[in-house]
DNA sequence: CATGAATGAGGGTTCATTCAT
DNA sequence: AATGAATGAACCCTCATTCAT
């Protein structure tokens, strides 16, 4: 039979498209959409040009898909967190705890969702538009739940949420900036934690 | 706006000067560094190319200086409306209100400094981390101060404050998303400052 | 169509080359030389692109050996028009009515020869040249025959050949651009005969 | 005064954009609009290739336009020509004359219009579409006026018109295509006059 | 001071061609 | 024979920057 059964070229395939991603994804992280460079990122994922544009369209739609990707991992990892508990206390740790194992392991995925990708291409700010609201939308619920069983303070949930959001954000950029974040790590769990028990007032036990 | 009001760029005859610099702040929150081009700027200006680098060096030490100017401006006003104070209780609401002024009549501001420069010039990268530092600790030395007094429950002041940064920031830049801004900056201050007296938990009178 | 009915390219087992010549005739004629790309045949033939590379050394080979044999398959069409008459009465509208049939039921034929590739590829041009040379020496011939035998007036008969192949290739042309040329096919045939008769001031009987 | 007064820099401005058009059109008439590279545009006006569009928009755009022009300048001479006279044996000698010294003295022209743009962009596709039709048209008002006086045969003016565009061309491309063509040109205006007052049999005295 | 014509490095993208399978 | 992933030269175009006027 001619040529590979489609079987192992598919993998092959599927393997070098997704070290081609993983080193999109770095060269954005580091450089901005805009700073980077066609070029950077087949020089990292060590191909030809042209294989860049047999595996994607263009520089835009490659950084919007992966802009997409990653904030769907980062989005669900958290949601997981939080849904793994039943109780805020427990809630809020378990989805700070799901940021930061991002953070520490996966730094260019908060790197490329926090500040790789703005101020730039239209298609892409309406992808960041909803990545924001999805996030805040995510720490929301929780207090909704608390809200409605009367074990946090009367409050408007959705500022609670957009500011618990930009809280963690902040935090976790910081922590990346640290010479060794993952020494950190736990003091910023605790305090996180700490702080967005506090902020909502949570009344229970 | 923030270059206006300097005693450095305020002398008369500075008039094109003036202008580009406010043209260039414009031009530079709608459209990011990159996709913002010196033509843009002189168009908007309404002077011809060779005039910008007549006043200036390059794109980027314009942006550079811009940026530094806004966040001078942004880190003073927030300042001075904490210093204004002299209980967090009190504080807290006059930071956050001149914090919402500036959003609401030069958003530009805060989109300069929030989104307009991500993601590449390394002369930049290191401007941005300052602006960050600085309003970081803007916003720790009340908590300090009150910590201090015992009017607020033990805790990493550091970590309070960066949340607290963050917060606020993507309050704003939810606020300015909406239609009609000003119709909920008092919602949004209300809701900031009981969301930061309760984390911070103050036990005062 | 010209390469189907040619001895060299008949021979079983060669459907894929036939595939792809018959493609790129199409592909050429619809495109032209530049704006045709290799994906196109192939995709057109519904082969792999590896395998044109293996029928074909390149691009252009293929396009000026398509280019000849297709002003063979014309030229000998038109020839063969020419020859099954004696007089030129009877020639002309012979001649003309083979070059219409062409136009009518392979107009690819026509637009590649008089408009898919020019303008370019070194060898092309020669390749072009030969077929413009040819055909007017095909009209020429039953000119010198008809002045040889005084039935026509004097002239410079390499002139009148050069323009009636000019004209009729303009007719043609204009021809295909009408929405549906069979139509008026008789119309241009008896117009074609008559304008040549008249140009050349047939004296005969 | 700052900077020139406009006039002697508009002036200097059209100098060079007319030498860059000729330059281009050169180019584009040698090679064909898709061989033609920007890049060789301007090596043969001898500017930077940034100078190019900062006069022209694009390839493209100024393909189109110089086609335009040519046409335009080519199709007045001729009509002019035709105008000039009042009978059709002098009509034809002065429209085929005029033809002919464009031929010979900006060969450029006939090659751009004839070979120059085909197979090509689909915007100029319509522009050469429109250029045959002029043309057609412009040899077909002095055949219809004289077929009104019954100064010639009883004829589908139309389409003879379509025969002696095509004629001429094709006389003239092997005009231009001989080593010497001015020594040429007398016999070439003489047997394409007679030809075409033979082919439309004019009966005046 | 001011102008804007001119420059050219560099970016995104295409496509003819090769070659391991 | 046949495949299609991989290559990279070359194309069109943008834009920060310079400099003669």
């Amino acid at each position: 039979m001619p040529y590979q059964s489609s079987d192992r070229t598919r993998q092959k395939k599927d393997t070098k498209r997704t070290a081609m991603m993983q080193a999109a994804m770095k060269v954005f992280a580091e450089k901005g959409y805009y700073a980077a460079t066609v070029r950077d990122v087949v020089t990292a994922a060590d191909v030809a040009i042209g294989t860049f544009y047999f595996y994607f369209p263009d520089k835009e739609t490659l950084f919007v898909y992966l802009y997409e990707e990653t904030a769907d991992f980062l989005l669900q990892a958290i949601d997981q967190g939080l849904r793994s508990r039943r109780t805020l206390p427990q809630q809020i740790p378990a989805g700070v705890q799901a940021y930061l194992n991002i953070a520490l392991f996966e730094p260019a995925v908060v790197q490329l969702l926090l500040v790789g990708g703005v101020g730039a291409v239209p298609s892409l700010n309406a992808q960041r538009a909803a990545f924001r609201e999805r996030l805040i939308n995510i720490w929301q619920r929780p207090l909704d739940a608390a809200l409605d069983q009367g074990l946090i303070v009367p409050q408007n949930t959705r500022h609670t949420a957009e500011a618990l959001a930009g809280a963690y954000d902040e935090v976790m950029l910081n922590l990346l900036a640290q010479p060794d974040p993952a020494a950190e790590a736990n003091a910023v769990l605790r305090d996180l934690t700490d702080f967005t028990l506090r902020a909502v007032v949570y009344t229970g036990n």
